[in-house]
DNA sequence: ATTAGCACTCTGTCGGCAAGAGTGCCAGCT
DNA sequence: AGCTGGCACTCTTGCCGACAGAGTGCTAAT
């Protein structure tokens, strides 16, 4: 954040009114637009100079010779690192917000789908998700259910996750193994996610073959649902906003957009790269794979308590309104904070 | 089906001809075309007059004056029903439907997640299956579990499927009523959802207002899990290969085609409209939400026994090859009535 | 340091024109 | 009676050149 003293007052002005006319028009800014309208008091030849010096600095480019002028990913990041202050909802956005969260809260998991269509709605662009692992949730069931063929592992935690998986019965593994190993699962319940998945592992040292696999798998259940693949899957609502045609995206980027965002996988390392304490932005080719999106991922955690345990935010075009984007995010976030806590007396 | 009849077996050759063709290339076909590569032996005068009838009879028309024909709708149609014989897989087709369904087979909805993608993969276009619904199942479980501030209902099937459903819980039922539910929902064990529901409802007949309340609750977490809303939701999958620039539609067709992909409630209701007894296909038009896609819907049902409890099928656009996606998806579904009808043992 | 002025460059659009594709129809042939 | 070759006609597409408009970059003056 150096740059930002380096640039000056006026430079950064100009950058300012650049990034905001070009998010809203779409159409590349002259200077004479930026002199009429931004309010600075200088003339357009003074602009100009102003932004030739922001091009060479890489804070806007020239689509050619004699357009205007259009932020980079660096100017972006320029101006979002440099917004006065935090983004003002619009009262309807605020209302939206209000009404949303009105609802009787029952189920953190149904909560966020809500959220990220709220999200979705409220800035145009795709809304994403990651829900909290289970680590220090209380396990309020833990079963293996005998099925015939296959065999079931349940696990129920105190805020209403319920994480299943069926498993192929080897064949040498008999009822009794089966009941044996269901009869210590049941002292597991109530300790927490991470608690079980550590005595199921001491468990499993000193019991016969068959029970030991058992156990292992149901740890293996377990340390799903604390993090990772299965369980902190990844949110998806209002992806249909980025088909929109006032979005510049070309059809082949749409369609590695859209393929991606399929990829739980890949969205959650993703959004795990990008997280950060607070609401934070990520910008074109600073993440490799929003790079190929030609797109920005505005985000931030909510907390129950004061730890984080979950990420809520969206994805759009470079060419978003981060001002909005980040207003909405944040205030979406804090109201999944409250709940996040509330739920978890 | 009368126009089959009438139409003559040249006239219904050129058609095909002409379907063949604009799907493959994408570009109105000529006589010119037809005549040289469909080995009619005639000559191209005569193909013009042939097109000429099948455009007033409806089955072609003219971007403009001078450009070859493009299917219509009911071109497509007649297309369909008088293809001479099921479409044959190629090979390496086979093969990838062989190899996915050699894992082994534990849980039939992660299974359809999977064959919804193996037909995106196989169609270029995007997958849809409705799963089973619960109806004849047996229940495993049936409970109703006490979390403090809300309770949860939690109803496992014999084959694997959990349905859970957290309700808020009116200040004034208690623990004991809660108990008592509990104890009758644990009679219900091993009989199927559908008779369960019947008999929550007598049971509901004679108890105190609380476990009343309470037992119509679990009700209807049973019906949903039968039929209706929540159970039978739509898995989609390889939507963005619908993205494909290959894919003639507008930006603003593309979106809403998305829109409605991401509500499952409306899916369902497309999904039940179009199905049929074999493999059925719905093209443009013939559907109200299909025609505003300007796409098309290939299903076919799959049956465990005799009755069929699910759909599988894909969407793309009306320019498809038909034949292909016919013998894809039947090739598919008849796995899957051999997955279901093995499950249901 | 700023600005007015101006030459320059590049885009986008429009009209015209030629080539090409494909049709529709007619007259003659089998 | 049905088919076909021939041909005029129509419409699209691509291309060229011209032109207006937008916006820059530079210079000289303040």
């Amino acid at each position: 954040m150096a740059e930002r003293a380096d640039l000056g007052l006026r430079k950064s002005a100009v950058l300012h009114a650049v990034v905001e006319a070009y998010v809203r028009t779409g159409e590349p800014v002259g200077s004479e637009t930026i002199a009429e309208h931004a309010g600075l008091g200088v003339s357009s030849a003074t602009i100009r100079n102003e932004m030739a010096a922001l091009e060479e600095l890489g804070y806007l480019r020239h689509p050619h010779t004699s357009a205007g002028r259009i932020p980079t990913d660096a100017g972006y990041r320029h101006y979002v690192d440099t917004l006065p202050a935090h983004g003002r909802l619009r009262d309807a956005q605020r209302r939206a917000i209000a009404t949303h969260f009105e609802e009787a809260i029952l189920d953190l998991e149904e909560v966020l789908k809500g959220s990220v269509l709220l999200l979705s709605r409220l800035t145009q662009y795709a809304g994403l998700a990651v829900p909290p692992g289970a680590s220090d949730e209380q396990l309020v069931r833990l079963e293996l259910i005998d099925m015939g063929p296959t065999l079931m592992v349940l696990a129920i935690g105190q805020h209403g996750r319920v994480d299943k998986q069926i498993l192929d019965r080897p064949d040498e593994i008999g009822a009794p193994a089966v009941a044996a190993a269901e009869r210590k699962l049941r002292t597991l319940q109530g300790s927490t996610y991470v608690d079980s998945q550590a005595r199921l592992l001491q468990m499993a040292a000193g019991v016969s073959s068959d029970e030991h696999d058992l156990l292992l798998m149901v740890a293996d259940v377990l340390r799903l649902a604390t993090r990772g693949e299965r369980a902190a899957h990844v949110v998806v609502g209002g992806a249909s906003n980025l088909a929109d045609e006032t979005q510049a995206w070309r059809r082949e980027t749409l369609r590695r957009l859209f393929e991606t965002l399929e990829r739980e996988q890949e969205m959650l390392s993703v959004l795990q790269d990008v997280a950060a304490d607070d609401v934070s932005v990520t910008i074109g080719a600073e993440h490799p794979t929003t790079g190929e999106w030609e797109a920005s991922i505005v985000t931030a955690p909510f907390r129950s308590g004061e730890a984080t345990v979950g990420t809520i935010g969206i994805v759009g075009p470079t060419r978003m309104d981060y001002l909005s984007a980040m207003a909405s995010v944040r205030a979406v976030a804090e109201r999944l904070s409250g709940i996040a806590t509330e739920l978890d007396q």
